[in-house]
DNA sequence: AGCACGCCGACT
DNA sequence: GTCGGCGTGCTC
């Protein structure tokens, strides 16, 4: 080694090349195979001499391929698919007709092999083979383009989210063997679905059915995702299940286990450490196991001969990445089956627009349940209104209405009572206590928001109100705040003080309580499962889960309620729920009838009335006012494009904690344009401005303000 | 983004 | 004469 690379010769950089050279083989000594060299004057591999590459670039103006020259002696090795490093930058430039070894060495992947290269200049020799495992094929490749091109990202920012990071000593361990395909199941209680069993024949029969499925309320639907996914098995294919968090993916697992064995499937959540969710994630790719079951990076994973993806609860917003370009995970499972015409499985207890829309466009079938079964699995929803609480002086002072209240005391004869509080900051937009005109900035017109120190502020602005009246009325009262899920615990634990009280939240989520009587206060999506469902659950402060200024605020509060009433026994067991908000509301009439399919599809004929997505596209481009206006002109929009804004943004978002791709670049000054194109051109907006955005980046040179564009922006309220 | 190239002003 | 400012362009 030390002779080859006396030949490197170059009289600059070559000590540290060689310093840089050891450290290298230090670290890779595990992999014999690997020894990243300057390959200087090596011979070169006869057969395909060149290796195309995909190198781990997010920049938009550099998501291509790049040319390497395979040596010799990593002929074998340097096969499509494997890790490699390269030496990429301006310091590998040709100079003087040598070419100088410079730039940092990067990973990256071979894409393909080829017998020559379409770049006219010298190539730079691959540095070196990471491993001979193959992690990225044909088709990760393919669906990875796809989500790239979706969402105006880069392919190399995809694979960062599609391949998980490697682990030496997972990929040297063997994968199991992998098990003859199970028995295909019989229906079992998917019968109580209207075309239930017919789904689940033919998945068991090769075919490729797609549908919303609104699941009935109670524990079943776990099982009858792995019954989905046993059945797919019998047909000989894979399957995928991806969920929103640890605990449901728990639920599939069990199921899947129960139905399959142990070892028949994987899990792939982001809590299970890098070494034992790569392992598992090499086992799906090397064909050692054929179902998964994980949280939404494993919407990528490598199932073999796949033929069924499935989501759960799509409507969670844990399903949308955060990490550039923002993939969600309906939609990425959509392309899936698109792509690999596989079957589709969209179910949740809830419905949000989008799924509607799959319906509506006939591109799924609907699998839902007779009215008759329905009723029958959901508890009694009850509602108090804004007026009841008002009138009932009593209950206003401790928050708590009396129908509630009879309600918990009656649930507690029988078993637990789930008490629902939205998150303390989780924070709505105040209003006029009486008239609920929505309290607005005097400077900026922003909404205003509670602090935590009871003052109030400007959510845009960030100046402080200290005297608020309403414009429109004088009151000068703002409806009371969120009471957190701690302090609801204590007041309940008062009011009803031989009950254990027990609260779950972000910070510690119960998993399961048991069928004795108990108060189980908990903040929506950390509700525990209780044995035998509860006896009665009590949702409180609607007010504030459906105002906020969001266009899903109805949908979501809708659906944070039905998953806290679907743990609830059937009304024929006594099960009652009692909702506190306004019952003339949309969503509230929705939970009273149990019909969120009928909710979902109202919402989406008033999103398409206004040109709201989904039925629309929109991107939402943000960054500092001059170079957004640059940005806006320079970009070859579809005819067909319309642009709204721009206007200027909030500096900070405050009650919620900052996500990177929703925080609005550029400081004080941001502004946000929405960019909206009519269905069917939402391909064309995405090449658009990604071309854009590519263009400037090549030309600005870091030196520009930094403009951000993202498709189907979460937050257009 | 990095990073090296190149073409202009202060320094030993 | 040479060192080094950062404007400009490229990355197989």
């Amino acid at each position: 080694m030390s002779s080859e690379n006396g030949r490197s010769g170059g009289a600059e950089g070559a000590v540290p090349e060689q310093l840089a050279l050891i450290r290298e083989t230090v670290r890779q000594a595990r992999t014999p195979k690997a020894k990243p060299r300057t390959w200087r004057g090596a011979a070169l591999a006869e057969g395909l001499p060149v290796a195309r590459v995909v190198v781990d670039k997010g920049v938009l103006h550099l998501d291509r391929y790049f040319d390497y020259a395979v040596p010799k002696e990593l002929d074998e090795a340097a096969q499509p698919g494997v890790r490699v490093r390269v030496r990429f930058g301006a310091g590998a430039r040709n100079v003087r007709g040598g070419r100088r070894e410079g730039g940092g060495l990067i990973d990256g992947f071979i894409v393909e092999r080829c017998a020559e290269s379409d770049y006219a200049g010298p190539l730079a020799a691959l540095a070196q083979v990471v491993s001979p495992e193959p992690v990225l094929d044909e088709e990760l490749l393919g669906l990875a383009r796809a989500v790239a091109d979706r969402y105006a990202g880069s392919l190399a920012d995809v694979l960062q989210l599609a391949v998980p990071p490697r682990h030496a000593r997972a990929e040297s361990r063997p994968s199991p063997d992998p098990a003859p395909p199970p028995p295909a199941p019989d229906p079992a209680t998917w019968q109580r679905y209207r075309r239930g069993a017919e789904f689940v024949a033919s998945l068991a029969a090769g075919g490729a059915p797609r549908a919303v499925w609104t699941a009935l309320p109670g524990p079943q639907w776990a099982d009858e995702i792995a019954l989905a996914v046993q059945a797919t098995l019998a047909s000989g294919r894979g399957a995928l299940v991806v969920v929103p968090a640890g605990r449901p993916a728990a639920r599939v697992d069990a199921a899947l286990r129960e139905r399959l064995g142990a070892g028949r499937h994987a899990l792939l959540t982001a809590d299970a450490g890098q070494e034992r969710r790569y392992r598992e994630w090499l086992a799906v790719r090397r064909g050692a196991v054929h179902a998964v079951v994980g949280t939404r990076a494993a919407m990528f994973a490598p199932v073999r001969d796949l033929g069924l993806v499935v989501v759960w609860d799509d409507g969670d917003s844990s399903h949308a990445d955060d990490n550039a370009p923002f993939p969600q995970v309906r939609e990425v499972l959509e392309l899936r089956a698109a792509r690999d015409k596989c079957a589709f499985l969209l179910g949740s207890w809830s419905c949000t627009v989008e799924a509607a829309q799959l319906v509506e466009s006939g591109w799924a079938a609907p699998l839902v349940a007779d009215r008759e079964q329905v009723r029958g699995a959901a508890p009694l929803v009850r509602t108090v209104g804004d007026g009841d609480l008002a009138r009932d002086g009593a209950a206003r002072a401790a928050r708590l209405p009396t129908l509630a209240w009879q309600a918990a005391r009656e649930g507690l004869k029988h078993g637990p009572v789930l008490v629902q509080v939205p998150r303390r900051g989780y924070v709505p937009r105040l209003a006029c206590e009486r008239c609920r005109e929505p309290a607005r900035c005097r400077h900026c017109a922003g909404p205003l928001e509670a602090r935590d120190d009871g003052g109030l502020s400007c959510a845009w602005c960030g100046r402080g109100e200290a005297s608020w009246h309403c414009q429109e009325c004088g009151g000068f009262r703002l409806r009371a705040q969120v009471v957190g899920a701690r302090r609801t615990a204590e007041e309940l634990g008062r009011a009803f003080p031989a009950v254990p009280v027990r609260t779950s939240g972000r910070e510690q989520v119960l998993d399961t309580v048991g069928a004795a009587p108990a108060l189980v206060v908990s903040t929506p999506g950390a509700e525990p499962v209780a044995e035998g469902g509860y006896a009665a659950a009590l949702l409180l402060d609607g007010w504030a889960m459906l105002g906020r200024p969001d266009l899903r605020a109805g949908e979501d509060a809708l659906r944070r309620w039905i998953g806290a009433a679907a743990l609830v026994r059937d009304q024929g067991a006594g099960g009652t729920v009692v909702v506190v908000a306004e019952p003339t509301l949309r969503p509230v009439q929705a939970l009273v009838r149990w019909d969120p399919v009928g909710h979902a599809v109202r919402e989406l004929a008033e999103r398409a009335e206004l040109g709201f997505p989904p039925v629309s596209r929109m991107a939402a481009v943000t960054g500092p006012r001059d170079a957004l206006t640059e940005f806006l002109r320079g970009v070859e929009l579809p005819p067909d494009a319309e642009i709204l804004g721009p206007v200027p943004t909030a500096v900070t978002e405050p009650g919620r904690p900052r996500r990177p791709g929703d925080a609005p670049p550029g400081g004080e000054h941001a502004e946000r344009a929405l960019v909206r194109v009519p269905p069917g051109s939402g391909a064309a907006l995405a090449r658009a401005l990604k071309t854009a955005q590519a263009a400037r980046m090549a030309r600005g040179a870091g030196q520009q303000a930094v403009v951000r564009v993202r498709i189907d922006p979460a937050d257009i309220g």
